[in-house]
Parts: C-alpha cells; structure tokens; sequence
RNA sequence: GGUUCCGUAGCUCAGCUGGAUAGAGCAACAGAUUUCUAAUCUGUGGGUCACAGGUUCGAAUCCUGUCGGGAUCACCA
C-alpha cells in the first residue's frame, strides 16, 4: 500500500478547498525533500502555477497554511523557491513504521493468477559455465524471484544445447585420447573433463592445419585460392572452417561422428549419453553454488525436429511462403525487419524454427501467460524476430513474451576469447571470491569461535555475496567491464557491505534480549536519520514493482546499498540499546528490524543470502 | 551502409515517468573506536552529464542531428 496516501489525500482536498482545483490522489507528486533544505516530503508547485494563475510563492504560502490548520499528519511547512516542503508529524512516522512492521509480505503483490517462465543459463555441453553464463543466471534468477514477488507463479527454465558438432568433437577427443577417463578416475570435475577434451580436440585439429598449410595440397589452395596482397596467415585464418570441412581427417571424423549420432548409432548415443550425463553433474554442482535451481530444462537434442508443425499452420494461414527450391520463409519487411528463412531447402529447420516449437511446447507443458528468455544482446533481433513471428501465429501468450537482453562482459583487457585463455572460468571465480572472503575474516576474527561448518557457510555467502552484488548491481543492458580484483572487494558499495548492515542489525536484536519488539508509542521528536530509513522503507514496494516492470535486478541492488549505507550512518549518530528512555530504544529497535527484513528480501530477490554474523 | 544499445568525476557505476547547488563507491589525502561488529563512519580534492540545436517556467533526463564505442544484418547456432 501507499503510506504516503494519506498527505496526497490531505493536499487533493486542500488543492479543492484554497484553489477549487478538483484531482485525484494519483495525480499528486511527492518528491522526497532535498537533504540541504528542512522538511521531509517536497510538492512541486510550478505544475499548478499555469493553471491557478497564481505565483508559486503564493500558492506555497496558502496550501501550506491549510494542510497546518487541517491535516493531521503535517507539523511545518516552508515554501522555497516554488517547492513546498513539508515537515511531519511525529504520528506519522510512528504509524507508517508500524504500518510497514504489521505487514508481513511487505513490498510483494498481491497473487496475480498469471504463470510466467523464465529462462536463463542456457549452456552448451561441450565447455564449463565462465563469467558471462554468471552474469545470465544472477540475473535470470533474480528475475525470476522479482516477478514471483510481483504475484507471478514462475517456473525457471534452461535450454541446453546437447547435441551439434561441438559436443561431438568432446566426444571424439576424449575416444581418442582419453583412455576411459572419467571424471571419478581423475577427480576432474565432469564439465572440466568434457571441456578438456574439447581444447584437446582444437588444438590437435590446429596442429593438422598447420601442418596441411605446409603440403603441396595446402600450399596449392593457397596459390588458386588467395586474394591480391593476402596474407598466408590471414588466409588460412579464413579458410579454417572450408579446410574443416573438406580436408581435415579429424574433422572429417568429427562430422561422422554428428551423422552417426543423428543416425541413432548406439555407441556413439551411449557415449554421448555417457559425457553429458559428467557435464550436468558438474553443471549442477556450480548450479547449487550460486544458489539457483530450474524447475524444467529443454534439451536441444529433444526440441531441435520441434516447430515444423508451427511452419506448415502457419503456410496455410499465409503467413509464410515456399520458395520453389522448397525453402519456407517469412517476410516481415512490414513490421521493419526484414526477409528469414523458417526451413531450408532440403527441409530442415534452423534456430529459429526451433525456438518457434519449444515455446508452442512451453505452452502446452505449463500454460504460461508470460515468458523471459534472459539470452546477451547479440541476438536482440533475433529475439524481435521471434516474437514477431508467434505473434503473427496468433499464439496465446504471444503478447507475454519478453527477451530479458543483457550486455556482454568484457575483461579490463577486453573480449573473453577462449583461443587467448582469457576466458574466466564460473567455478574458478566462485572459489576466488570465497578464499578473499576466507582471508579478510581470518583477520578480523569475528567469526573464529564458531563451529568450522558455519564459518565456511558464512565465508560462503560472504564471496558469493561480494560476487553477485558486484555484477547485478549494473543495468542488464549495458555492457559490463568485469575486473576480477575489483569482484573481491568488500568494502564501499559492495555486497558483503550491505550484509555487514544486516549482521549489525541483528546483533543489536540478539543484544536486545528478546524478539519483542515493545511499546514505542510516546515516543517524539524522531530523529533524521530515522525519517531518512522509514523514507527509504517506504520506497520498498514501488522499487520491487518497477524492477518486475523494467525486468531490473539492478534497481533493487542499488537500493539495498541505499538502505544499508542509511542504516549504517543510523548506526554510527544514534544510540539504540542505550537510547535515552525505553520508547526511543523500542523505537530504534523496531525500525533496526525492518531495515533488516528489508535488507534481507531484497538480497532474496538478488539471489544473495545474507548471514546472522560474519 | 541499415537497424539497435551505450557515452555522467582518473576508474566502476547511480540518477533518466522533466524539478532545487548532478550523487555514490574505488583510488589519493586527513580524521573517528574506554560505548550496540571499524567489512563502519566523517572530512578534503575531483564534472563542458560526448557535442550541437530544439521543446519547457525548468533538461543529465524528452525530440532532432553530429561524433565516438559495442552488437546485429547467413539455407550458423
């Protein structure tokens, strides 16, 4: 609810009584007051000004007067430069932190009856998760947390990409080479051990290639093939995938080895089975390190034949057309997009036809209203295409479709690129931050009394908290320069930061003695950093609703670190256990409370746990 | 080239449904702990909000254009 409802209230009917001006409470506008300037709320005054024909000055003087003599919960007010702020009452804080405290799903919506499916992660089978997958799932978890608050039933999704000739490669490197290893036998992490055998496969097939370049059939292709002033290096670079494909024994091998695996020959599909399974025993270890789960995943593997059913409806509509070499597509130069091609020539369906399926498949498994598909920005226009295209099918929830679109992550050094070993490992990283964690507390000792188990618990949420925060707290769309030294801090605007306000908070709870919270109700003269936390407080339920709106976890982050750096300077000016009679102290614990609820649900939705000590 | 996203302090980012003198953190320097956890707090310095027009009482915010950067424009995924 609107705790401020009640001051809009009191000014519609002012703004009526002074003016005979007739609103309503949704058109009023209250700006928090300028730290500089006395007062709490702030009217803006130039909005009347054309319409009362009266100057701002006048009109702050009048209206200000009337809410004094009428309403109940304004002590002050004081007009500066055409904004009218106003000063409030005691009561009213008193009332709306009781307001906030009496109210368990403080900041969440009411149940919308709507299900909503988010997708996020989206891994290939071939390589282990690195720093841009973490930025995806934190973000589509949070997502996925964020709409359930706004009255959403969600159900969180992966697409996994098991099959194509990546996988394959992983495959035959590790039939080659691999000696029967297994991620048992060696203590490699599954989707390390696949990952391995893939740059083994790479870098095997590179050494072939060099090698070729240097035959008298390499060097004759160089000579038919090369452009004017080429040079060998760069010409080589670009025929890499036509050497791939039409001379390269390994790869020829490789190739074999997808038809054989798309013929169903058994043990090329127990082997296939057999890798995969190592991979998402690996997946799900890193899965449960950063705290996320899916409710359902789709397999590439399952899906990849889906959506020629949705061609052939939507051929008969008309929306589509044949080609007369048989290909299907659809022209959507109408809508500002352009021509894409649905199925190929000889019949087979590309990417598009497929995510075309899987979201019929979707609706059919789950009768979702709504659908996110968290996926990096390089592939905005495909996104724009698809939910073109299923709108245009007239599929039910068509108008529910959101691509959650994301800026890649870039080292202080750039691109990631796996052929420069650049690529930030997901679990290489989640250790990092926990050893940093681990080291800071060494020294502090705050925590070295407790049992080793809880420690590392806490050391945990403590790296993974310093990780997350530092990459949710950025906008999903902008591009995000991810220097590994800064992730590890833990001091300033950073997660463990605002952990540290919530471990504070529930010392003083624990010191306290006792979770009743006490009577407060004579208490006065409320001091500003109290108003400045029950403002914040307030703010809660209209920053989760707008970050479900916007799809913006960042919103949220960024005002928990508000909160916390509020409640931190409280902390530091005001005496809480020691307070000078029992109404402030319960006061002041009251609030500390529902700073800490409010702390503790906003991590929730970032996917970032918050410890009682650290 | 078309489309699209981004451009705010040395660095990383907030602020953008138009409102007061544009804010944080990091880094630098100077301080604060007999007192509730110093992963904290306070202070100092640091800005042509890329640029130019326009709308407005008022523009970092909205509109147009320019410049710079990213992404994308395959019978690839």
């Amino acid at each position: 609810m609107d705790h401020l409802i009640g001051l809009k209230e009191d000014f519609v009917r002012c703004l009526a009584e002074c003016f005979g001006l007739q609103t309503d409470t949704s058109e009023i506008l209250i700006n928090e007051t300028r730290r500089e300037f006395a007062g709490d709320f702030t009217f803006v005054l130039f909005t009347y000004v054309k319409q009362l024909k009266k100057s701002p000055a006048e009109l702050g003087t009048i209206a200000g007067d009337w809410l004094i003599k009428n309403s109940s919960i304004v002590d002050a007010c004081e007009v500066v430069q055409g904004f009218l702020n106003v000063t409030m009452s005691d009561a009213f804080w008193l009332r709306t932190l009781n307001a906030i405290s009496s109210e368990p799903s403080f900041g969440e919506s009411p149940a919308t009856g709507k299900k909503v499916m988010v997708e996020f992660a989206s891994p290939n089978t071939n390589k282990p998760l690195h720093l841009g997958h973490i930025r995806n799932i934190l973000l589509g978890w949070s997502c996925a947390r964020i709409l359930e608050a706004n009255g959403y039933q969600v159900i969180t999704t992966q697409v996994i990409n098991d099959r194509g000739i990546a996988i394959c490669k992983s495959m035959l490197a590790w039939q080659k080479f691999g000696n029967g290893a297994t991620p048992a036998s060696t203590g490699i992490k599954g989707d390390h051990l696949v990952g391995d055998y893939y740059v083994l496969f790479e870098q095997t097939f590179r050494e072939e290639y060099e090698a070729w370049q240097r035959t008298k059939e390499g060097i004759a292709v160089w000579d038919k093939s090369k452009k004017a002033g080429q040079e060998k290096e760069d010409f080589f670079k670009e025929y890499k995938n036509t050497y791939f494909n039409d001379y390269s024994r390994i790869g020829g091998e490789a190739r074999q080895m997808l038809l054989d695996w798309e013929a169903g020959k058994p043990e090329v599909t127990a082997l296939w089975k057999q890798m995969n399974s190592w991979v998402y025993e690996g997946f799900d270890q890193t899965y449960t390190h950063l705290g996320v789960h899916f409710d359902c995943a789709y397999y590439e593997s399952e899906t990849y034949l889906l959506g020629k059913k949705a061609i052939e409806k939507g051929l008969d509509q008309g929306i589509f057309y044949r080609l007369e070499d048989g290909s299907v597509w659809v022209n959507l130069e109408d809508a500002g997009m352009d021509r894409k091609i649905l199925l190929r020539s000889d019949g087979t369906s590309v990417y598009m036809t497929q995510d075309i399926g899987t979201a019929q498949k979707r609706y059919a498994d789950y009768g979702i209203d709504r659908m996110v598909y968290t996926v990096a920005d390089e592939q905005d226009y495909h996104f724009k295409v698809l939910f073109e295209i299923l709108r245009r099918l007239g599929e039910p929830y068509a108008a529910g479709l959101h691509h959650l679109s994301y800026g890649m992550v870039e080292l202080p050094t750039g691109r990631m690129k796996s052929r420069e070993g650049t690529v930030v490992d997901a679990d290489d990283l989640i250790a990092e931050v926990i050893a940093e964690a681990s080291s800071i507390a060494e020294e502090r000792g705050e925590i070295a009394a407790l049992p080793a188990a809880e420690q590392k618990n806490i050391l945990r949420q403590i790296g993974l908290g310093a990780l997350k925060f530092f990459m949710i707290r950025i906008q999903p769309r902008k591009r995000m320069i991810f220097d590994p030294k800064e992730s590890v801090d833990m001091q300033g605007q950073t997660g463990p930061y605002v952990q540290n306000a919530y471990v504070r908070i529930q010392s003083v709870i624990r010191k306290s003695g006792g979770e009743a919270t006490g009577d407060h109700s004579e208490y006065s003269g409320v001091e500003d950093m109290e108003k400045v936390l029950i403002r914040q407080l307030m703010q809660f339920p209209s920053v989760v609703r707008e970050a479900g709106d916007n799809y913006d976890p960042s919103a949220i982050a960024n005002f928990a670190y508000v909160l916390a750096r509020d409640y931190h300077r409280f902390y530091h000016d005001v005496r809480i256990l020691n307070a000078p009679d029992t109404n402030a102290r319960n006061f002041r614990i009251t609030l500390s409370g529902e700073v800490g609820k409010v702390l503790k649900k906003s991590f929730y939705l970032l996917g970032i746990e918050m410890p009682d000590r650290m």
